[in-house]
DNA sequence: AGGTCGACCTGGCAGC
DNA sequence: TGCTGCCAGGTCGACC
């Protein structure tokens, strides 16, 4: 599902349509994607809602009401947010006063809507670190905050409580970039390796979401369109194809349970 | 506290 | 054609 790049390309376009809308009426089909709250109070609480802000943090999109509560929408592996017509597979739509329906789409079901009236609410936004495409996160404040560390680089980079945003692709297209070997401890990169980390995480990240982000599955954008970083992608998924730069075969091996892809050669 | 693992779900695909 | 096992972009809670 998306990671940082996906959920900035569907901020932004969900920003230009949907602020100023009015949610004329909310149908949930699936209540296992509305956690906090019953179907009815979470349709409830949102009609006749006016949205005035959508705003992004990790991997969430938040919805702020003009009545000062928040939908916050997390779509984990497989959720949609698209605008348009209905799409039949909604496991909940809302009917916007544009006449637009915005659906959430979630083929595996892990994703969830939330509702709050204040986002420290939730765990989730409470814990979640530092954006790596703001001020704070820079190559002093990385120095520091990897001291110590011995998880492998590629765990830390995942980490949402350390840096918000990168899931497992980018994980492994910024380590290639950056020709650091993903089983290295954090604590023992060098200081021009936590620069160059520093410098591909945010040229990587600005990169795709340029491109609207990554199609690896199902990943679709407000407009329900596919990203087209996904040609620009030289590690994650292409074991046994040729590294770009080497030639030899690209790697893949299991972290945390989680696929890392990388080459032996060109990353140590 | 830092770190790892399994559970949560559905569906596509490879192999038999 | 079916069946089985594996794999998938994330997060959380339980455990060491």
């Amino acid at each position: 599902m998306p990671e940082l790049p996906e959920v900035e390309t569907i901020k932004r376009d969900l920003e230009k349509t949907v602020v100023g809308q009015t949610i004329l009426e909310v149908y949930v089909h699936d209540t296992m994607v509305v956690r906090n709250l019953s179907a009815k109070r979470f349709k409830g609480s949102l009609a006749k809602q006016t949205i005035i802000r959508v705003d992004r943090r990790g991997k969430a999109i938040i919805f702020e009401m003009k009545s000062g509560c928040f939908l916050i929408v997390q779509p984990m592996m497989t959720g949609q947010l698209v605008l348009g017509l209905r799409t039949p597979q909604a496991r909940v739509y809302f009917k916007l006063s544009n006449g637009q329906y915005l659906n959430y789409n979630d083929q595996r079901r892990f994703g969830r809507l939330t509702l709050v009236d204040h986002l420290s609410e939730m765990k989730f936004l409470r814990t979640i670190g530092v954006e790596p495409l703001s001020g704070a996160f820079n190559p002093g404040w990385l120095k520091t905050q990897m001291r110590f560390r011995k998880t492998p680089i590629k765990n830390l980079l995942m980490n949402q409580n350390f840096i918000a945003g990168i899931g497992n692709i980018y994980a492994s297209e910024i380590l290639f970039r950056c020709g650091i070997n993903p089983q290295r401890a954090a604590g023992r990169l060098k200081i021009e390796e936590i620069k160059l980390l520093h410098e591909q995480t945010v040229s990587v990240l600005n990169e795709a979401i340029q491109f609207r982000g990554s199609s690896v599955n199902n990943y679709r954008d407000a407009k329900g369109e596919k990203g087209h970083f996904v040609n620009r992608i030289q590690v994650y998924g292409r074991e046994n194809e040729k590294c770009v730069r080497c030639q030899r075969p690209i790697q893949r091996i299991v972290q945390s349970g989680r696929s890392t892809f990388f080459c032996k050669r060109c990353q140590s």
